[in-house]
Formats: C-alpha cells, structure tokens, sequence
DNA sequence: GATGAATGAGATTTCATTCAT
DNA sequence: AATGAATGAAATCTCATTCAT
C-alpha cells in the first residue's frame, strides 16, 4: 500500500478510477446488460478501445472491480466494528455495525442499487466461478462476525444459537433494510439532512427486534423456556 | 374456476402452462436475457410463432405471468396464515405461515431462482410501470399481514412496533433465509426427506430471534426498558 | 353477364365481394405491404383461411381483383367517351372524357390512392408478368383514344402529332392532376357539394391547355409556324 | 464545398458514397421493401452493422440520402433554367429546362425507377413526416417556376392561367413523359447514340403541345375565346 | 498507448401460408 | 366450406470485441 509507485502507475490508476466511476454510474441507472460500452466510455472521455486495455474482459470486469471496491468496504466497516479487542458489549457493537452499514449505502445508493440489481443475477446464475465470488465475499463478512458471536455467547450475552445463522440473519437484515428504504423512497431526492437520524431509528429498530424480538415477554412468560429450546435445536 | 369451459378454451390453458412451464426452466437456468424465445420454444415442443400467439410480448410477458403465479400462491399462503379470524395467537400463526412460505419455494426451487434472478434487477430498473408491479405485490402481502400484527400488538402479544415495519421484516427474514439457504446447498438434488425436517428447523430458528430476540436477556435484564423505548421511536 | 346463375354462385360471389371490399379499405390505407391478410379477414369478418378459399394466391390476387375492377371501370368510361360513332368534335369529347376520369376517382378516392401507391411499383418491379399487366392496361385504354384521336387528325381538328403519344399525355395529365389533387387536400374530408365544381374546372383547365396550350399567341403568331413543324417531328 | 477537409472526413464521405451506390442498384431493383439490408452491405463491401455506423436508420435513411440527391439536383436543374435574370423568352427556357430535366433522368435511369417506386408509395403513405418530405421538395421546384412563369404571363407571353397549377402541369408531363419512356423500352440497355436525339425530340413535342396545345386552330379559330376565358376561371 | 470504425453473431419479431378439425 | 392455430423463414437491429492507424 505504501510501495513507491512510478508517476505512470499513478495516473494508470487515476485513469482506471475515471472509467470504474463512468461504469457505476451507467450501470447503476441501466443495469448491466442494458449499459452499453460505449455509453460508458462516453461518460468516462475515454475511446472505448482504451477501456479494454484498462479492462480487457470489458464490462464484466468492470462490475466486478466495482463489487471489490464495496465488499472491501463492507469488510472494513465490519472489522472496525468486530474485529478489534474491546470490552463493550455486543450490542453496542452491533448498533454501531448496523448504523455504518447502513449508513455507507445511503451515502452510495448508486452501490446498492448495483449490488441489488446484479449480485443475485449473478450469484444465483450459472457460472460458478462468478456466484463463487459472492460466496466467497460473504463468507468473509460472516468470518469476522461469527468469532465476536461467538465470545458473546460464551459470555451469556446472546443466547446459544449457531454463530453462522446469526450472523447471516444480521447481515440479511441490513440489507432487507435497505432494500425496502430502496424501493420505498426511490427517485425523490430528499435532503440529506435527517437521513442520519433516519438510519440512527432504522438501526435502533432493527436492534430492537433482533436483539429482544417483537413479542411482548412481560405479558406472557411462560414461552420464554420454549424459545431457548429452539435455540438450541436450530441447525 | 368451476364455471363449464369449452374444450377449445380447456386445451389453450393446457398449452400456455406448458409453455410456462418451459420458459420456467430455461429462465431459472440461463436469467431473463440469456434464456432465447428459440430455447424456450424448443424445450416447449411448439414453433417460436405460436409463443408469440400466447404471449404477445415474448419473453417479458412470459416471465410476468410466472411471477403472476408466484405471487398469487404467496397470497393465497398469507392469507391463510392470518386472514382468517382464529383466536390461536399470533405466534402460532407466524410460525405457521414461515413454515409454509419456506415450504413453497423449497418445493418450487426455480420459481425462486427466478424471483431472486429477475425480481430485483426489474424492480430497481428505470421502468417504473415495471418497477411498480413488485411494490404492488408487495403491498398486497404486507397488507394481509399488518391487521394481524395491529391485532396482536393491540391484544399485547407484541410490542408496540410499527406494524408495516414488523410485516416487511418478517417478509424480508423468510425471504432472506431462502437466499441463504439455496447459495448454500446450490446444485446438489439431495433428498426431499430431511427437507421438511430442515424448513421445519428454519421456521423455528427464524421465529425464535424474530419474537424473542437473540439477546439472552435472562442475564442483562436492565436492557429490556431500552428496547421498549426503541419500539415506541421506530418510523 | 345475364346467364341463370345458381344461389350457391351468387352467394359465393357476394362473399367475395365482401373480402375485395375489406381488402380496398385495409390496402388504401397501409399500403400492400403492411396490410396483413389478418386485418383484412377481420375487417371482412371472414377466417383468414377463407380468403385463402377465394383469392389461393393471397393479398396479390386480391390486389390484381382490385386493379381489374379500376381498370375496367376505366376502359367503360373510355368507351363511353371515345368509342361511340357520333359526329360531336373531339374537343368536346375528350372535356367530357376529363371529367368523367376526375370524377371517377374523386368518387373513389382509396382506388385512387391504391393505385398511386402500388401501380408504379409494381410496374416497374422485376417481376415481368406483372408488370406487363400494367402496360397491357394502359394499351387497352390508348386503344380505345387512339382511333378517336387519328379521326380528329383526318378532319383537321387537331394537329398531326403521333397519336399514341397524344393518347398517353392526355391519359398522363389527368392522372397527374388527381395526383396533384390528392396530395393537396390530403385528409380533409371537404363537402362532396363543391367537388363537381371543382371536376369541372379542373376538367376545364387541363383541356384548355392541352388543346389551345399556354402560350398567348395573339401577341406572338410568328411561332405558329415552329410549332407545326413540332408535330411532324416528334416520334 | 472548397473548405479544407481532413482526410479523415473525406474518407468517411467516400465510403458513405460507396454505401448509398450499392443502395441505389439495389433498391432500384428490387425496391426498398425486397432490398434487404444484408444485400446492400454484401454489394458495398461492408459489414451491416458498419452501414448501421453511417446511417442509424437503415434503409430507409438510405433512401431519403438517395432522393436529397435527386431532388438537390433537379431543383438545380430548374434554377439553372428559371432563376437567373435573363432576356430570352419564357418558352426557350421551357424548353431547355424540359431537355435538361429529361437528360438527367435518361443518365440515371435507376434514380428514376427509385422514385416512381417509392416516392408516390410514401408520399400517399400514411406517415405524415415522410409524405410531407415530397409535399416540400415539390413544392420547392414549384417555387422556382412561379416567378418566371409569372413574369412570363405579366408579359403576355403566356396566358393568365393560375401560374402555380401551370407550373405542377409542366413538372407532371415531364414526370408522365417519363414514365411512359421508362415503361416502353424497359429493360434493353440501348445505345447512348440516339438518347440525346430522342431527348429533345421529347422535349420539342411536350413544349409544343404544352405551349401551342394539340387543335388545330388555323381551321377552327371561333374557340380562342373560350380558351381565354377559361384560363381566368381555373382554380 | 489511445482510438473508434468495422464487424457479424445473435436476438427479437412479423406474417403469409398451411392444414387438421 | 369455413376456420384460425401453428409454423418458421426472413428481416431488422444491437453491441461486444477486434485491430489498423
């Protein structure tokens, strides 16, 4: 990261980030089949021949350069939050995971209508080693949670369920979030001034749920011993 | 559906399912844009004409008519869960309908494949007359759901959430198990046996974090009054 | 023409005028070439297989039934003009003559347009059988003005110019001017009420010119002399 | 036309000429609707998607370039007859500008089978844009006409018909000369040799009858008067 | 290294014609 | 005799990719 780079190699880079930030948009608006290269080299101000030289298997590589640049992120943004040694609980920490997550797609919604639009296509297709990729990827955000599941169910925090199915059930409802704040408010440029406190609710809601779930307990104890039976059933 | 149909009429309905049932597969195999008119003739056993004669808009009309079905027997599944006034409480039900809905796509494993292949991909596209289709059916299950979530949440069963938050996140959840559960086991037939036993442990696990959270509260029970607060604050 | 025909015969007759009747509409319209053979059975309110019963060589032979209809009604009109022994001058025949042509397409203006937009190009297509049809149409009615026009030449009523080419300018001018009509007031469903004025004058003008031409000669008789030597020439 | 071109921009020219020839021959011989555009390219020597490159809009691009041709040309045909201030009489220019105008149509005998196949085909079509492209480019012609033909009626040189409808009359017979030729001799390549002869052979008996009509006034003077007072009436 | 003109495989769609009922 | 569902040849148009300049 901190090698010494030619001068070339840094405008090499530049150049790439030029075309990657034409693709996301284009892509983000059309979707990849419907996005055309030369509409991206258009908006890029590059030929579309010098595109292939930057990246020669053209827009499929291009998506997933893009997609590198999130799950990075993502993994990031789950390290930060699970990763280090600290003594604060675990849903302190998962607060402040869900609210950076949450918060990093609506600062790049182009992302996530990306991901939202083509991971599936994909992970779902029938090339392997494409939907690999995205196995691949998740199962790196789902290696830094589960260990700090873990440590949280050893101490009593949580409740013993298998560490993976939490951590996928975290993940998916971030990102169900998302999908339903997506499509809810989709196109209306509204200001960015109360989408903090709106990711800060969504996340306490979200928290809420996941953490104490939506039954009220005060009213009907007796089906407490119940759900820790489960717990210790589900696969 | 009990009305006396003509033969001719009886014969054409034959022939559009089986056309369906064609383009069913190839679009799960291949997605929407690789799947060609030509396959899906081919495997249907008809000319690419003929399709034309029943579906007027190709391809397109063909996948929409799929989802048509998809969507209505999650509506039929939903409001069998909670459309019918029956005192067994909520969660009973919710357990229920989860198991059901699960059991629906393990059954129908390519109609899902379609859904996750196409339904986002169309959904956050730009054509809206499109998009609104999935909203559309959306809202339909959300608002079987969410009498029965303001039923329970006025009875006491459950914490005073928003209840279209409630009903999205109990979608999203089952939605999101299926995803996870078909990236896994992706490709491999394996037997319909402990598949009943295995959506029987998914309900179980997904309901168990849905109402009752996975915050083993038994130990921190100084949180509870949090929680609370959070459920009045949700949009 | 006034043979007994059986019921079976007649009926089959109307019903074919019925198909040449939808045929003129649909074709008038789109052109032959984007008229479907659907659209004319349906307007017909036949099966298309039954138009196949009628006209086994399809939308061609409709057409050519059209034609002959036009063609025909043509040669009468130039026979009732030109063919009757009657000892009235050619002037006065051929102002007669202009108008019964004008009128006849003014009264069927999609027989018109058929012809203007399929006659040419069909005419001068590759496919020789047809387009001989054409040149065989034409000599038919030159045949019939031909005759009447040698009798004006012998009396000295007109100039001896050859009298094929005079056939066909005169044949040429009509058909000019109602092309020049029809693009004109193109749409506009104008009263029937000035529409015999109009012929007449039309009618007026083009005989006008074509007998007496356009130049003043009371102001310039010395060309005269040219002019005879003209007609001698032309081949 | 004399501004310094890059090479570049002249090659684009040169391969956008070779594309509309190819075009020409084969419209002119099939006629746009059998021309297929896979044949066009196949003659020209290029790719289809490359005809594409340099007109979007396929064939029907192709043959509006081809008619801006035709029409450029005969509108400079006509303003080489009628626009320039000059002292010779109205029927010298007549008949230069018939001459003119028929040459240029017996050198590009496929430019002239085009337009008879299609122009009259889409002129009476019923895509209004296209139709009116004819109105305009006829009416453009007419324009040139009018004035001269004015100036030649305020000078007594030609009767006071309407000089719009005389200037369609002169333009039709051209047209109608034309085509008679065309569909005579269709098809034997005859010696260039005596083109020239029949041209103006044409042109001298269309001037003639068009300027001194075809009665013959010398035996029957008493109609003059008719005459004249018809030209004061046509519309 | 940058360029963009050229390419043609491949997809969609139309519709005249056939033929079993 | 009337029908219209089935057919597939044929045409248009798109766009990822190549490669000479």
């Amino acid at each position: 990261m901190e090698q010494p780079v030619s001068r070339r190699e840094r405008e090499r880079q530049a150049r790439r980030l030029t075309m990657l930030e034409a693709a996301r948009v284009v892509i983000a608006e059309k979707g990849l089949k419907r996005a055309t290269l030369d509409e991206i080299a258009q908006k890029a101000e590059f030929g579309k021949g010098t595109i292939y030289n930057y990246f020669p298997n053209g827009k499929d590589e291009m998506l997933f350069a893009i997609l590198d640049e999130v799950y990075g992120d993502l993994h990031t943004i789950t390290q930060e939050a699970f990763a280090t040694v600290e003594t604060i609980p675990f849903r302190d920490r998962l607060r402040r995971y869900v609210e950076s997550f949450l918060s990093y797609f609506m600062r790049h919604r182009d992302l996530f209508v990306i991901v939202m639009k083509e991971a599936n296509r994909i992970a779902f297709g029938d090339e392997e080693s494409k939907s690999l990729y995205f196995k691949h990827n998740l199962d790196r955000l789902v290696a830094v949670l589960q260990p700090a599941i873990n440590d949280a169910m050893a101490s009593g925090e949580l409740k013993p369920f298998p560490a993976e199915s939490v951590a996928h059930m975290i993940l998916g409802n971030v990102h169900g979030y998302l999908r339903y704040n997506c499509v809810r408010d989709d196109g209306d440029g509204d200001g960015r001034a109360d989408t903090d406190a709106e990711v800060a609710c969504a996340a306490e809601f979200l928290c809420a749920i996941l953490l104490y779930g939506m039954a009220d307990t005060k009213t009907e104890t007796q089906t407490t011993n119940d759900t820790d039976g489960a717990a210790e059933e589900a696969s």
